[in-house]
DNA sequence: GCGGGGATTAACT
DNA sequence: GTTAATCCCCGCG
């Protein structure tokens, strides 16, 4: 998307987007909705709006991971230089570099200690962005469409360009299933941590039962 | 320091 | 179905 001009702003498309931007920041979400256990709010977060700046997009999956007995998650080491955000309290963002190449948007939860975290794996297109559902669709996706990397990790979602709102969507409908790419959990990979908005075409596998295809080695 | 591997994606065969 | 890209985390010596 290209900066635009004076002229371009009184458009009615940018008084659009512009009257939709307020309406976000109005309805940003507050520390206590993060401050509770990761499945409650990875669940909850389905149906609300990720914001940075002038971007927006629909949360339409989610995974939860619990603490460090949850062993896909990184807590699983404890509190290390990259994790220690997770040990903190809830409602800051968590943002770190997956394969070298894609950075992953989490939102810590719960209260300091607990090591819980929420990873947002697909958004459907709000403002500012294509209306394309392949935008948005997987989680090194949501971070690219919406401009979010490392220089945003243990950012504060209560205030700031970066935060989650309400918004007058509601999927009628809200699945779970195992997380994506956890084989090497074990018992834990199985566990239906992850949550999706049902049937909706930005999310990024469909089958409820979907699971790692990667190979062992 | 070293070495193994990863909460992914796109582009192959 | 398979694989490369690409960086840095983490455990261990």
């Amino acid at each position: 998307m290209t900066t635009p001009t004076r002229r371009d702003r009184r458009t009615p498309e940018a008084g659009a987007i512009r009257g939709e931007l307020a309406h976000l920041a109005a309805a940003r979400l507050g520390s206590d909705f993060y401050q509770r256990g990761a499945i409650d709010v990875a669940r909850d977060l389905i149906g609300c709006a990720l914001v940075h700046g002038r971007r927006a997009g629909v949360i339409v999956e989610t995974e939860a991971y619990l603490g460090p007995e949850d062993l896909a998650s990184h807590a699983r080491f404890g509190p290390t230089a990259r994790t220690s955000v997770m040990f903190g309290p809830g409602g800051v963002a968590y943002v770190y570099l997956c394969y070298g190449v894609h950075e992953m948007f989490n939102i810590v939860t719960g209260d300091a200690g607990q090591g819980e975290a929420v990873l947002v794996r697909a958004i459907a297109p709000l403002v500012g962005l294509p209306d394309d559902a392949a935008v948005g669709r997987g989680p090194g996706k949501v971070t690219a469409a919406l401009g979010i990397d490392r220089r945003h990790d243990r950012r504060d979602l209560a205030r700031g360009a970066l935060f989650v709102a309400r918004t007058g969507d509601w999927p009628p409908s809200v699945t779970s299933g195992p997380r994506i790419g956890v084989a090497y959990a074990g018992a834990w990979a199985a566990r239906p941590y992850r949550y999706w908005w049902r049937d909706h075409p930005a999310v990024s596998r469909s089958r409820a039962t979907t699971v790692s295809t990667r190979r062992r080695r």
